[in-house]
DNA sequence: TCAGCCAGCTTTGTATACAATGTTGTGTCC
DNA sequence: GGACACAACATTGTATACAAAGCTGGCTGA
């Protein structure tokens, strides 16, 4: 499963913990929706995938599950979570809370560079969309509130904004009204020029509104389509 | 290191993973500050301390480096987390920005079975404290603010909520100014009678103001004695 | 025919072995 | 005497082996 004896082949420089890797693969693929709330992930498929051991894959899902994006059942393995309609409220009640805040903070903290970055982030997520890749297009709009957060100067908001994005990605998988063009980028237009201009106030209710739409766009009412693996439907939770 | 073979000999009822077993005992030393901020903590001593193998160990250390209670170097180790002035500081203010929204929502959704509950808690703090059990009452009353989270019926928010009081047990080893009765149970005593008469709004006030004194009986000007392990205190960000 | 049970297979849980890295102490050279 | 180099040791990183639990499918007996 490894290259057996070859002392010191790879050096990876910066010395990344193999195991970042594998959950940073799974955790890009859950957010592009490659992987669909309800997958199995299997531990000796995805080690064979990515040539790690169970070890390594192991410590993968388990980060992921702290974060929530996957779930796992004791002797019955790791899957793509699958947030019911409860949570999802609550994910979004709280980015509700967080993050107009934290915007308004970014706005009085961003230099010349951060507004660079949140543009050349902005004309990546165009590229995307115009190429048809809706789910690069999702990830990167997510990234774009981290960045935000990130600007702010709240390392700890910025982690807790981080899972909640993860969590409303599976949360637009399964409960998506219509496939609405989400976080549209003319809302975070908007908001990087308030955010350039340091106008915070506005910048806050700019956000507070973008948050508010994109709740709204959800079906949180009935059950929309759920996509899990056939058998496990059965057995999960809520039906 | 484990009784070799005894086939099912244990049969935990509840199946608890013997990860979570370990994590929470280092858990609840660090929280009672039998662990001080920057200790090492070895795999193969922690393995022999509980029985279980330095996979367990490993596991353990990861979930409790993922709320931030140890920080893990590559190849050097784990170590009970020492937050930088900065990182309580932000700690505090988003304590400040998530707890009074959440005491609100508690006070208006409170059984009186919930009431109950938190009564009992309180007599638990003030037991440890008559019993000069400074470590357990602060653990404690950690949990307390845990709780009105989950009263409040937003498991998200609870989550976070967890985390943070997990670092503020830190926080406060580190950086508490004087020997403050703090967390003093009269602050937390007027709480829960706002939360049993259902008032949200005085519970919010207070709960602010809470949380405030317990940010301003923190000196985060001048390093207080760092209890960092020797040497590792020189390799570390910020002297 | 169908419920219940048991055997074999698959997958996860945990321990252990080995490799790689970091640390410490000693010796040598200048 | 002090700085560097290197070897012995200690500790972590990863792979693998084995044990335990769950799943599947076929068998049996009513």
């Amino acid at each position: 499963m490894m290259p057996k004896s070859s002392p010191t082949l790879y050096r990876d420089p910066d010395r990344l913990a193999a195991s970042d890797r594998v959950a940073g693969a799974l955790s890009l693929a859950i957010h592009e929706h490659r992987l669909l709330p309800g997958t199995k992930l299997g531990e000796d498929e995805i080690g064979e995938v990515y040539g790690v051991s169970r070890t390594i894959v192991r410590a993968a899902l388990q980060r992921l599950a702290h974060i929530q994006l996957v779930e796992m059942q004791r002797n019955r393995g790791a899957f793509v979570a699958q947030p019911s309609q409860q949570e999802a409220r609550e994910v979004f009640e709280t980015r509700e809370l967080l993050e107009p805040r934290t915007a308004h903070k970014a706005a009085t903290l961003a230099t010349d560079a951060d507004v660079y970055r949140l543009r050349e982030h902005i004309a990546l997520e165009h590229a995307a969309m115009d190429a048809g890749d809706r789910g690069r297009a999702l990830h990167l709009s997510g990234l774009f509130h981290i960045d935000i957060a990130g600007i702010a100067a709240q390392a700890t908001i910025a982690g807790f904004i981080e899972t909640l994005i993860a969590r409303s990605s599976l949360i637009i998988a399964l409960y998506s009204r219509r496939d609405s063009a989400l976080c549209d980028s003319h809302a975070h237009h908007a908001l990087i020029e308030a955010i350039a201009e340091g106008d915070g106030q506005h910048a806050e209710e700019l956000m507070r509104n973008h948050l508010l739409e994109l709740h709204e766009a959800l079906d949180l009412h009935q059950c929309a389509a759920p996509p899990r693996s056939l058998k496990d439907a059965l057995l999960s939770r809520e039906s």
